[in-house]
DNA sequence: GTTAGCACTCTCACCTCAAGAGTGCTAACA
DNA sequence: TGTTAGCACTCTTGAGGTGAGAGTGCTAAC
């Protein structure tokens, strides 16, 4: 039989919330099961100790909150970090201070936007003390800006830049040996014709320069022929290089801090961690979460058992996304033990994924 | 009083040296202290365990084996490892098999030029069971190949391709709002007249444009003048980034297994990791190591204490330099404990080397 | 020069035990 | 009726003690 709660007012009253609160914000510093003692001691809350044993009891009941042992004090369940989430946690604007502290980090390397993902990172992981996440933004169909050949013998190397995204370096091999003067006029004619145009254009237009290289009373093995059919295949590499990046869910997951969280006590030389770092590696995941996530601003908080793969039961992430849904979006998030900050995290993760919203603007106005 | 060596011929006679040899790869493997016994058990050495004691004892005099304590086996000092990796190791050259497996892995990503650093450092990693470092090439000084530029009201957000090294993308604020047909005109013209130079000769023609903008009978305010200008801004931010990207001493350094590494029972929960982590963060160190490393192609080994970094003396480092002297180098390699197969480690890391050899030759060929 | 034998040393795993922390319950209190 | 003091109880934690085991160094015999 359940113990009836002590509080009168509605399912967990205002001081069973308070001591939830003190609860989890001592748990959180302390990292050791927190007694009623300390609570009275600590958070002048009016009463005494076998009275907050009393509403720990109740909150135990709720499953808020859990023993280790008999003796041991409370800690948080992850239904008990979930409510201080939803109804306890303070304000998520982050202090004014440390946004100048923010800003003041991205103004250092102010225009060198392909360290920014890496920023992102090593801000977050800095600012809130566990690892720091964030992904490059994702485009979603991307266009090609510019192709470049440079001839090497029986290869090419080529350096594709899309409108969007990041740029992509590659080789190809060819058939025979090729010049750089007919590779170049290969590139022009590529660039001139396919500028500005998605993968699945660039694609639908393949099969007419393969025609092209094949024509009727065409010599098949003369220059012209040769070099219809390198444009042709270098079309297709092109297309299928833009068509990857496209799929690609996420490109890469910047990451920083993970020290800091080997360093948390509940996961002192333990393995759990191993698991999921190479969980994390797992772009694939961060990739899902990308697409659960809502638009751009707002703050998804996920909490120990709540993360699907088993790996992640003993971490918190708290993710949000930025970028133009349509455009080019990405994540950027903190991760951590489940017992964390979660209210400075949020203000943070909130506040550096305003700064890369205004950075995709830049880059995609 | 040091005891006599037991053995007649030398300073270290070939008993001893069969002996020392047994016992660091046992101790490779065990990561415990060897013992007389199981040496004698498992190495045939035609020798009763009392016998292999005193040569032991010898081998601990002579400061190649050490005592962790009285009623323990005998592990190796950094001297012995030393000695080891100098005159006892194996052959370097890793076995075709392994070879077979690592040309296979490096197929898979075949084309994709900017994934090879970070696939060097995982395939070290995974070879060696050690964590596994890699650096891109570092140009000597780099050429520009062509530049773009695309229009933001008051930004323009440009990308550099360098002929060699990586590309660099990133932002010019403008002083008045610049459409995109003068950025591109401006791009034209300085991708004509600055195509192939390197940062110091595109240095030396600021000045020129500068003085262009500011001629002697131009309206100041003028379309023609303020073009110019902008031709000199950009242009002096083309020789600034290139040369940024020639002083970085290294880009990035790529690392793959760290956690193997953890996992390692000498480095079972302690904080020596975490220091080592952060010395590898910063690339100064590997930058300097580069700088001392001779000519491609040689594998140097640092062990244990012989590394100057204090957080590096509880580790060990196997790297080869790789590339062209004067064009680009970059370093690859392994860290591990300084209880590592080394003559393993050396092998995977010279093969390795020598495929991005012979990526750097197709990338500048 | 090599080996068997043996005393010796040190670690490690295990046990016990007392101290300490914190609980839940009950009875008294406002 | 809610709050509090008191108290017995439980469980962890660290210190101290102990015996088994591993491995050495020495010595005397081969």
């Amino acid at each position: 039989m359940a113990r009836r709660s002590r509080s009168a007012s509605g399912p967990l009253g205002a001081r069973a919330q308070a001591i939830l609160r003190a609860v989890i914000e001592e748990y959180v510093v302390s990292a050791t099961p927190v007694g009623s003692a300390a609570l009275v001691e600590r958070y002048r809350l009016g009463l005494s100790p076998a009275t907050v044993r009393g509403v720990l009891a109740d909150l135990e009941a709720a499953g808020l909150l859990t023993h280790p042992h008999t003796s041991a004090g409370r800690i948080p369940t992850d239904r008990g970090y979930r409510f201080y989430v939803e109804s306890l946690a303070d304000s998520t604007t982050l202090p004014a201070v440390e946004q100048l502290m923010i800003r003041h980090q991205f103004g250092q390397v102010q225009f060198a936007t392909d360290h920014w993902f890496r920023l992102a990172a090593t801000t977050l992981a800095s600012m809130t003390g566990s690892a720091g996440l964030a992904t490059a933004a994702k485009p979603a169909a991307a266009r090609l800006r510019w192709l470049d050949l440079v001839a090497q013998n029986h290869l090419a190397s080529f350096i594709l830049v899309p409108r969007e995204g990041t740029i992509k370096q590659g080789q190809l091999s060819l058939h025979r040996p090729v010049g750089q003067s007919e590779l170049s006029r290969v590139a022009n004619r590529l660039n001139a014709e396919l500028a500005d145009l998605t993968a699945a254009a660039i694609e639908a237009r393949v099969p007419a320069y393969f025609a092209e290289s094949a024509r009727p009373g065409l010599d098949h093995d003369g220059p012209q022929a040769r070099e219809a059919a390198l444009v042709a295949r270098v079309a297709e590499r092109i297309a299928r290089t833009l068509r990857e990046s496209d799929a690609a869910s996420i490109e890469e997951v910047y990451s920083d801090g993970l020290l800091n969280v080997m360093e948390a006590p509940e996961f002192a030389q333990s393995e759990k961690l191993r698991r999921v770092f190479s969980a994390l590696e797992n772009r694939a995941y961060l990739a899902d979460l990308l697409g659960t996530m809502s638009g751009s601003g707002r703050i998804h908080v996920f909490i120990g058992h709540e993360n699907s793969p088993a790996e992640m039961r003993d971490v918190s992430l708290v993710l949000a996304s930025y970028g133009r849904p349509g455009r080019a979006v990405g994540v950027v998030g903190v991760l951590g033990p489940t017992r964390m900050a979660y209210s400075h995290a949020m203000g943070t993760v909130g506040f550096v994924s305003g700064l890369m919203n205004e950075l995709v603007d830049h880059m995609y106005s």
